[in-house]
DNA sequence: TTTGATTTTCAGATTTCATTGAAAACCGCT
DNA sequence: AGCGGTTTTCAATGAAATCTGAAAATCAAA
């Protein structure tokens, strides 16, 4: 709220509020990606890219975030990994630049398709494993065992199906997020009760 | 794979391995926890109370997971928040138990919920200040300035549809998850792949 | 109200994870 | 091949989150 709103009064002025604005963006994801358990840094390049537009050598990285070297490095690789960012060579340029995905939509899928292989997977794999760890015994009355199995079952089921979805929707060739958010959105629903206010505008109103 | 699969020749190797899955299963959730940003003895005290069904007390979930007093009763306070979990009382007894949510989708639409809650509001938030602390300015050419407005408003909306979504789906009296997976199960996407019934491996070839 | 079992709190210890920085590896160019 | 400029690696460091344990607060029962 330091100088918000007002108009700027010439070039170097808005220049300012341009990288301030920027900054904020930065940080803003940099925090939802510790939450999401990514590094700080990772989503703070990610996000440098994608509001900049620009492609940018690790160098311009390292000063504008104020990291090493090494950081920038790993961070880089991990995006490219993601396939959110990608390399950009300038012919008789030696350096490697990055740009960033610059469809909102393909960059969702690609963070949603990356969480579920790193979250759900391992735990559909572990369910399977430990399904087999404790036999249901036919005949013999084991009410526990029983319940442990429907627990499992009911887990898996519910995760699986997820899991199907996303790889459904949000696969590298899948139909689309977006896709599936206008599918959702039209569906019949019995109470349609706006959500409650929180914020003063925004898009999303299906 | 230590010694799965055996049928259990008497009841205590019944219990033993009855124990040892659940334990499993616990270390599972509780790695997922942690993944997600949510500390492991949270989710392995949910997990705990989940797997076994049955209500346990402090010094129970202590002894079962191995951490101290304090740990439970953080663990168990934020899951009460969540409304994942629910306080028992028995009557002539002053210790207080604990028992989880049984219905696995009302749990996914709490997790859902909550994380939502943490990650992505706060998002859409920042994104309302910063838009006005570079306001674009009419006539002037400020390609820069536009740019950023247009990245910022795609976000926006994106996160904005899939909040309103989360909300109209997870919401405490949503229409559920389970609504949702099915209509989407459903929905008509190009391609179509029937997902792999007992999902043998992995579902990872979208 | 008193009692004692039970829960909560929180400063400090511990553990886990992210980051640095410099050495090693790499790579395009001559 | 040899020479920089550039990137990658990784042990050491630093920062942050988590956990403990014991003291303080709470509360049902007598």
């Amino acid at each position: 709220m330091t100088s918000a709103g007002k108009p700027p009064r010439n070039a170097a002025q808005a220049r300012a509020q341009l990288l301030e604005a920027q900054d904020r963006f930065i940080a803003s994801w940099g925090r939802m990606g510790s939450v999401w358990g990514i590094s700080r840094t990772m989503a703070e390049v990610h996000a440098l890219l994608y509001i900049t537009g620009q492609p940018m050598c690790t160098d311009e990285i390292m000063e504008r975030l104020g990291v090493s070297r090494g950081n920038v490095s790993m961070s880089v690789r991990s995006l490219l990994e993601w396939g959110v960012i990608e390399k950009v060579r300038h012919p008789g340029d030696r350096k490697e630049y990055f740009q960033a995905e610059q469809d909102v939509w393909s960059m969702l899928r690609a963070i949603a398709r990356e969480r579920i292989k790193r979250e759900v997977d391992p735990l559909l794999d572990a369910l399977d494993e430990i399904g087999e760890l404790a036999p249901r015994v036919a005949g013999q009355s084991q009410e526990e065992v029983d319940d442990l199995h429907t627990r499992l079952d009911e887990i898996r089921d519910g995760f699986g199906l997820i899991t199907t979805l996303a790889h459904k929707f949000a696969g590298p060739r899948g139909a689309g997020l977006q896709t599936a958010a206008k599918l959702l959105a039209r569906a019949p629903v019995g109470r349609k009760k706006s959500h409650a206010s929180g914020r003063a505008k925004k898009a999303g109103d299906a």
